[in-house]
DNA sequence: TCCGTAAGGTATCAG
DNA sequence: CTGATACCTTACGGA
C-alpha cells in the first residue's frame, strides 16, 4: 500500500473533486459507495480507478487530496487529474463572455482529466443518445464482465477491459448489458484495435482536425465521440464537442457560430472560446448547462 | 396505466 | 456533400 497527499492550497485554481469526476467527462472512475450523479460524496468516500493493472483511489477533503494505491502514484494522480494545469491562467485567459463567465464562476475548481484511450473511446461510443448516469452503469457493467479483476487493501477492483476481451464478447452479450444497438460498434472498434488496424492514441501524433477524421475511422465514432476523445484522453485542448447541450447554447448564446456543418460550427465556437484552451470552456459551459435547476 | 419524448449521435442511403 | 431516417433502452411527464 502506498499512499501520499497534495495540498489543494497549493493547487493554482484548486481542485474540486465532485466535479471533475462526476460532470460526463469520465466513466472510468467509481465512487465506493457505488452513488455516482446521485449529489457530492461524503468527505470520507473514495474515488478509485485501475491503471495499467494498479488500483488507484483518490478523495478530498480538509483542503487536502488523499491518494492510495498499489504503486507509488503520485505522477499517476497528478496525470489523471491534470493538477499541473494552471486553472487559475486558464480562466483568466478565458474570453470576456456572460455565459462562460457564469459557468467557470459556478464551477470553479473542475479540472479537464486525461484518461486512457480505449476506455475513454468505448465510452464515449456508448454515450450515444444516452444519460450520464447510464453511460456510466454500462462502462461499470463492461468492466464487471470483461475486465480483469485486481485485488487491492482486501477488496476486488475490476480494469476497464482490453481490446481482446473486447473483442471476443458478442454483440449479443452487449445488448444482454443494456448497451442497445452500440453493441456491434463497440465489438468492431474493439476488434480494429485488438487487430491492430488502429489505436485511438496514434491520433496523438496528427494535428487536430486531422486526429478528428482518423478517430472517425472507428465503428460508432462521428466527429462528436472523436472530439470528447482527443479532449479528454490525448490532450487536443482545443477540441469543442458540439453535442444537444452545446447546440441549444449555440441557438440562445452564439447564434453566429452556426455555420452549417460541424467542422464549421465547431470551428467556430473554437474561436469564440478563446481557441487553444476552448475545450475546458466546452466542459464548464457543459456541465453548467446540464446541472442548472 | 399507457404513450410520446428525449437522452452528451452514428450509420446508411438517397439525391 | 447534405439531408432524412432508423436505431436499443430507460425514465420521465402528460393524457
Amino acid at each position: 500500500m502506498h499512499s501520499g497527499e497534495v495540498d489543494l492550497e497549493a493547487l493554482s485554481g484548486g481542485l474540486d473533486l465532485y466535479r471533475t469526476l462526476e460532470s460526463g467527462q469520465t466513466y472510468l472512475w467509481r465512487r465506493t459507495d457505488g452513488a455516482m450523479y446521485g449529489g457530492a460524496p461524503a468527505p470520507d468516500e473514495w474515488y478509485y480507478t485501475v491503471v495499467d493493472g494498479a488500483v488507484v483511489r483518490v478523495r478530498s477533503r480538509n483542503g487536502v487530496l488523499e491518494w492510495e494505491s498499489s504503486i507509488e502514484a503520485d505522477p499517476l494522480v497528478r496525470r489523471l487529474l491534470r493538477l499541473e494545469d494552471d486553472l487559475e491562467a486558464i480562466v483568466a485567459a478565458a474570453p470576456d463572455d456572460p455565459l462562460l463567465d457564469e459557468a467557470y464562476a459556478a464551477h470553479r475548481g473542475m479540472r479537464l482529466v486525461d484518461d486512457p484511450p480505449f476506455g475513454t473511446l468505448i465510452s464515449f461510443i456508448c454515450s450515444a443518445q444516452m444519460r450520464v448516469d447510464r453511460i456510466h452503469g454500462m462502462v461499470s457493467a463492461l468492466a464487471r464482465q470483461y475486465g480483469e479483476p485486481v485485488a487491492f487493501d482486501g477488496a476486488t477492483y475490476h480494469a476497464f477491459p482490453t481490446p481482446e476481451r473486447l473483442a471476443a464478447a458478442t454483440e449479443g452479450e452487449l445488448r444482454e448489458l443494456g448497451l442497445g444497438y452500440r453493441a456491434p460498434y463497440v465489438v468492431r472498434t474493439a476488434e480494429m484495435v485488438a487487430d491492430g488496424e488502429a489505436h485511438p492514441a496514434e491520433a496523438r501524433e496528427l494535428e487536430y482536425e486531422d486526429a478528428r477524421e482518423f478517430l472517425k475511422r472507428f465503428v460508432g465514432v462521428g466527429d462528436k465521440v472523436a472530439d470528447c476523445v482527443l479532449l479528454f484522453s490525448l490532450g487536443f485542448d482545443q477540441a469543442v464537442p458540439l453535442d444537444t447541450w452545446l447546440k441549444t447554447a449555440i441557438e440562445e448564446h452564439y447564434p453566429d457560430c452556426d455555420r452549417g456543418s460541424y467542422a464549421a460550427t465547431s470551428r467556430a465556437l473554437r474561436e469564440r472560446f478563446g481557441g487553444e484552451y476552448a475545450g475546458y470552456a466546452q466542459t464548464y459551459v457543459f456541465h453548467h448547462l446540464r446541472t442548472r435547476d
